[in-house]
DNA sequence: TGTTAGTTCGCACTCTTTGCAGATTGACAA
DNA sequence: TTGTCAATCTGCAAAGAGTGCGAACTAACA
C-alpha cells in the first residue's frame, strides 16, 4: 500500500476527496502487519476519532481495495482480514489464536498441477494453518502446570 | 468419505441413529464431485423429500465432518461447501460461475515457506482461482457475437 | 410393545457485510 | 472568502450463512 501522502495524492486525482476518517484509515493500514478485521480497525480508529462509523470503515478499506492498495484475506476465522502488504506471498493462522503472518512460499507461481482439464488458473493463493509461538508456549506452560 | 452402507454402520457403532434424512443425505454426498453448499444440498433432498428442513442437513453434514467423512472448503464464495473426497488435494474455484474442482498438486506437502519465525504449520491448503471451460468459451461465444 | 436417548424441525438470534437516504463537507472556482 | 455541488458520512434496516434451543418425534434395543 501506498503511504498516506501518496494516497492523498491518489485519491483526489481520481476525484475522491481525502477526509479526516480516511486520513486516520491510511495511517492505521500503512505498515500494518497484523491483518485486521473491519471490526478491529473501527475499535482503533473510534479510540482517535470517536464517532467515526463502522460503515465507514468499510467502505474506505472496500475504496482501497479496489483500487489495489488492499488485500482482502479470508483465512476462514469468520471476518475478512485486510491487508497492505501487496507482495506476492500467503498465510499461515493460527488455529488457536487466529493471529496472521505472512509467510513467502519459493516457486509458487509454477506449482504442478493436476486435474485441471481446461480450467485455465489466473491465481494461486496457499494458507497454512497451525500453532503460532505463543500459543505453543502457552500450551507446554499449562501441560508443566498440570504436570 | 465411506459408502451409505459403512455409514450406517458407523453411525450405529457410534451410538447415533440412522434415519431417513441421513440416509438420503448419504446418498447424495457419496461421490458426489460437485462440492455443493448446505442449501444446494437443501434443495436436492427436498426434492426426494418434502419436508426436510435446513437445519438437518447442517446438522448432518457437520456430523459427517467432524467424523472425519467430510471435509469443509471455504473458496470465498460466501457459503461453505461440503466435499466427501478425502484424498490430499486441493482445489480451483471459476471466478466467474463459482464451480469448484479438484486439482492435485505435487509436492503440496514439501513446499520451501520462508518468514515462519517459529509457527508450527500443520496443514496447508491451496486455492486457485481462473476460469472454468465453460465460461472461457462463453467468453468467445459472446466476442465473436460481438464483432 | 415399551422405554429412552438421539433426532428433527422451526424459530429466534448472532455475526458479518451491504443498501439506502438524509445530513454533512471537501474540493475547486469565482 | 464564499458558494456550489458531487462525494462522503452516519445510522439503520436488511440480507446471507450459520447456530442455539426446546418441544415433539422416532430409531434402536430389550
Ligand atoms: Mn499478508
Ligand atoms: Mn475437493
Ligand atoms: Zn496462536
Ligand atoms: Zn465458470
Amino acid at each position: 500500500m501506498k503511504s498516506p501522502a501518496e494516497l492523498t495524492e491518489t485519491f483526489r486525482a481520481n476525484g475522491l476527496k481525502v477526509t479526516p476518517q480516511r486520513q486516520l484509515l491510511f495511517g492505521l493500514m500503512h505498515g500494518n502487519t497484523v491483518h485486521p478485521t473491519a471490526e478491529a480497525l473501527f475499535a482503533e480508529a473510534s479510540a482517535r476519532m470517536p464517532g467515526i462509523s463502522l460503515r465507514t470503515v468499510y467502505q474506505t478499506l472496500t475504496d482501497l481495495a479496489s483500487m489495489g492498495e488492499l488485500r482482502l484475506i479470508d483465512v476462514g476465522t469468520g471476518a475478512t482480514r485486510f491487508d497492505p502488504n501487496t507482495d506476492d506471498h500467503h498465510h499461515v493462522v493460527c488455529s488457536s489464536c487466529g493471529e496472521v503472518r505472512d509467510v513467502y512460499v519459493a516457486g509458487s507461481d509454477r506449482l504442478k498441477v493436476d486435474g485441471l482439464d481446461g480450467f485455465r488458473i489466473e491465481e494461486a493463493s496457499i494458507l497454512f494453518s497451525g500453532t503460532c509461538v505463543t500459543c505453543a508456549s502457552d500450551t507446554v506452560s499449562r501441560a508443566s502446570a498440570r504436570g
